[in-house]
DNA sequence: GTTGAAAATGAATGATCGTTCATTTATTTT
DNA sequence: AAAATAAATGAACGATCATTCATTTTCAAC
């Protein structure tokens, strides 16, 4: 399951099969997120790589697993990018600000990823839905913890911190929809809006001036 | 032997065809809904109906056209359902509250509607994507105008209100993919909550106490 | 009740689907 | 360089796909 990525100091050259199985990764990724999964066959995926649809077989047991590694190994590497970027962050703040940023920036990074998570879950095989959804609620319990510190510190006024967290990962997680990098704003100015929307819709207190403007 | 639901003053019984076409629309929307329109057969929907695959044919030229009928027309009750709710209701307080009221509420009770419309986009051939894009921009102006309204009233301090606008539509339009009717909370507590969000999320000042706790 | 139209049937069309497999080719290990 | 293993080929499998159509059945209008 874990595809190496080659670090600066990596000794071993990728192996021929792994470099196709990344291959195939990615180009079942583009074709799910542009057609949906059960618009795409298997041959158009062949193609795309460049080999005999035959091929895939030495790599991924079915067509349901291309789909299962792909939406898990998303919301893993959503989880490892938040431990690392949390590691990272010595005492945030406003751990909310830093939760809404770095959600904004992963997956403006990754749109046809998020595509697909967001789209294909009904197409996952129960237990592979469940697999993933075990990792959805991790990351959502994420959002729920800090929204909860913040309410017994009396900072934000929310009742239902589950439903404020899925109320916020949606809109957020709306985003990559419409957001086009040639489009008037940049992501700079989005994450802007976003953060103080965000703020606003759990905080007791308005934004105060000296972090309005920013 | 067929027994025609009589609306009151209604006079022409329903012929057969159009009650078989409504049927194969109802068939459509639950099996679009639940396993998406790529993963659905003619077959499976004309099994749906009771009737055999040709028969579909007679009400409908091709497979898009039902997805089309299905997507066009529930924007259109959408678009419909709000002219209506705005007439009856005479000078709201609150737009924003009116509208987020009844964007709840509509999409609550129109959860299969609600799936196929965001998932199935991608689905549409361009000319019927077309058609279903000027629709949903249609509604989209509504929230648009209104905290355009708000932004020159000087009670919302949102800069890009077309941005807000999808900001909050993504956010009232996640509801139906996790709300139960089984769950904790009515749809009146849910309703509550996200206009607190949502009033939150644009407001210049924070709510008064006077609104808060209602 | 007769008649013409609408709706449904049942069978077939060619195309495409996911997957398998014996075989050949390429790559890694010894 | 030889042996062992991994990857890719090319062809095929049965199943299922959306759609068509001649025919029969059902229904609505007169």
């Amino acid at each position: 399951m874990s595809h190496q990525i080659a670090t600066l100091a990596e000794r071993k050259p990728a192996k021929k099969g792994t470099q196709t199985a990344h291959r195939v990764r990615r180009a079942a990724l583009k074709l799910f997120a542009r057609q949906g999964y059960a618009a795409v066959s298997m041959r158009q995926i062949a193609t795309e790589v460049g080999v005999q649809p035959g091929a895939l077989y030495n790599h991924f047991s079915t067509k349901q697993e291309i789909l299962k590694d792909l939406m898990l190994s998303h919301m893993r590497d959503l989880l490892e990018a938040w431990q690392e970027h949390a590691a990272n962050t010595d005492r945030p703040s406003d751990p909310l600000e830093a939760f809404v940023t770095f959600h904004i920036r992963h997956h403006l990074q990754r749109t046809e990823e998020v595509f697909i998570s967001y789209m294909e879950l009904r197409n996952l095989e129960s237990q592979n839905f469940s697999e993933v959804e075990v990792e959805r609620r991790r990351y959502e319990a994420i959002l729920t913890a800090i929204l909860e510190d913040g309410v017994k510190r009396g900072v934000y006024r929310i009742k239902e911190t589950r439903v404020a967290t899925r109320a916020i990962i949606a809109m957020l997680t709306g985003i990559p929809t419409w957001y086009r990098e040639s489009g008037m704003l940049s992501a700079e100015q989005i994450e802007a809006i976003y953060l103080d929307m965000v703020h606003g819709s759990v905080s007791a207190m308005p934004l105060s001036p000296a972090r309005k403007n920013r």
